[in-house]
DNA sequence: GGACGACCATCATGAAAAGCGATTGATTCT
DNA sequence: AGAATCAATCGCTTTTCATGATGGTCGTCC
């Protein structure tokens, strides 16, 4: 069977129009490049060359012709093949990252500019989704707000611990004791992910704030409180903007944090892409937790 | 080096998910898969599937998607290959003939039919000229009214033998004398070609007919004389229809027949297309001397 | 939990082939 | 005729390829 060896000894000698000289060019003897050719010639069920004979160049034959043009485009492929193996390691690929929202807000902006920074052709594609349960198909990493499960590996990145955010002046400065909370109008986002989590924990402890208002949106949820509607429970990172017209104050005991991980198909190869992009995401998460 | 063989067993591992798997559809050992997958996994540097180990399926890597993608298109043109020369090997290719005027009328028709009739998909091209020196780069085939020089070989066709033609009454019946001709009003095709082999051939007699009108048209040249310019040597093929307004006369001494030729580069290896018009312009041109 | 089965890597071995050098035969140019 | 050029071919060496056996890993099934 032929190889792509062969057909590339064949445009050779069909561009130097010698046997000899193409076996130079390519560092073969003569007598394997007619070999080579030969075998061409057995599997194309014809002569791909005439050859005159004498110091006349060899010709090639319409049959050749046929042979050659589909080589050449073989060969032309293989070294886009070439190509496209360095394009990749040199990381000039594609990236899929699932996120939510503090994460687009804090960590991302960061791991995303060094990426491109380093890999200036590279294709990252972000994917935002709250979601209670990580769907990994067709994604190489995955921000989330707890560990990954069965077939997923994971990397902790920080723990985000929960403020109580309130307007100035509605608690004394300082530290707020969980009982505080029982019956306290609360603003909060929607009973999915670690709001369940939390919620369940004040339940165990029989301290049932009264939530008059949900939303995804952090941001909504500040502009609630500024507006005097409730409080809320907030992981730090989620208080973007610290400004005067906000107070957050600890509690205490304290609530259990907010752990962000960093999940990926268990067992899988990174790209350099990928494996770059948890190194960025490692070191920004313990730049935020300084 | 990796050749086709390589890819071609990744396309299978990836199709099956599995190295022992793609190993007995394409009749290799488990062994051997191994050994080829490690071949391209060092040509591309890296892993091209993670092995989970026990009875789970083998998973392609990033690196190992860019590689797949062009090895399946390699192999794709490689199929496409095969195909190109089966097709080639069936007739289902290109054929570029030149011929003339006198040919055009009469011998190609049935070369031509015959040829689609025997290879429906061909592509077959014709270039019409007229001239003294037979140019067959980039053609298959030419018909010529002279055998071919230097780098040509040919192939005899057929003699033409000229006639006398003109309007009925204008000569006795039956044969003419070639001295009738000396200053006779004679309409003829431009001096190239076999016409001024045959001026030359009368002029070395002492004949010298007046030349009242050239054109390279046939049929104009017929028109001319049953219009009574004049009467007109022509070969006998290119007296297409002979009714009863143009009589054709024997000439005494008969004048050296036009000879036709089928041409082409010398010790070319023609296509199973070109080879086989060659025996159909053999046969025609056998058909038309009967 | 321990034996089993599916799976891939590795190693040694024998077979196939690829490549090489020398020679031959054909052709052209001088 | 002789020299030069070129491809085909032959015997040989080296490399590559494929194989079968063996060992390690992981999941599954009593």
């Amino acid at each position: 069977m032929y190889e792509l060896r062969h057909l590339a000894t064949l445009a050779a000698v069909a561009d130097e129009g010698s046997f000899g000289r193409a076996a130079s060019r390519l560092r073969y003897t003569q007598s394997s490049v007619s070999q080579q050719i030969a075998i061409l010639e057995k599997t194309a069920g014809g002569p791909l060359f005439d050859r005159p004979g004498g110091p006349k160049p060899v010709r090639i034959t319409p049959l050749g012709s046929v042979v050659l043009r589909h080589g050449r485009e073989l060969l032309r492929r293989a070294d886009e093949m070439r190509d496209g193996i360095e394009r990749f390691r040199a990381g000039d690929s594609r990236i899929d990252i699932a996120t939510f929202q503090t994460v687009s807000n804090t960590l991302l902006p960061q791991v995303i500019g060094a990426l491109r920074d380093a890999h200036p052709g590279c294709d990252i594609r972000l994917f935002e989704e709250e979601t209670d349960d990580p769907d990994l198909s067709g994604l190489d990493l995955m921000f989330f707000d707890g560990p990954g499960g069965d077939g997923i590996d994971d990397l902790k990145l920080l723990d985000d611990p929960y403020f109580l955010v309130a307007r100035p002046g509605d608690f004394p400065q300082g530290p707020v004791a969980l009982e505080w909370l029982d019956g306290l109008s609360l603003v909060a986002h929607p009973a999915i992910c670690h709001q369940a989590v939390l919620e369940d924990f004040l339940e165990a402890r029989d301290i049932r704030p009264q939530v008059v208002f949900r939303t995804e949106g952090n941001e909504a949820l500040l502009a609630m409180v500024r507006a005097g509607l409730g409080a809320a429970l907030m992981p730090r990172l989620a208080v973007l903007r610290e400004d005067e017209s906000l107070a957050l104050h600890q509690l205490t005991p304290e609530l259990p944090p907010r752990e962000i991980f960093l999940l990926w198909q268990a067992g899988r190869t990174h790209s350099p892409l990928a494996a770059h992009a948890i190194e960025l995401a490692r070191s920004a998460a313990a730049d935020l937790t300084d």
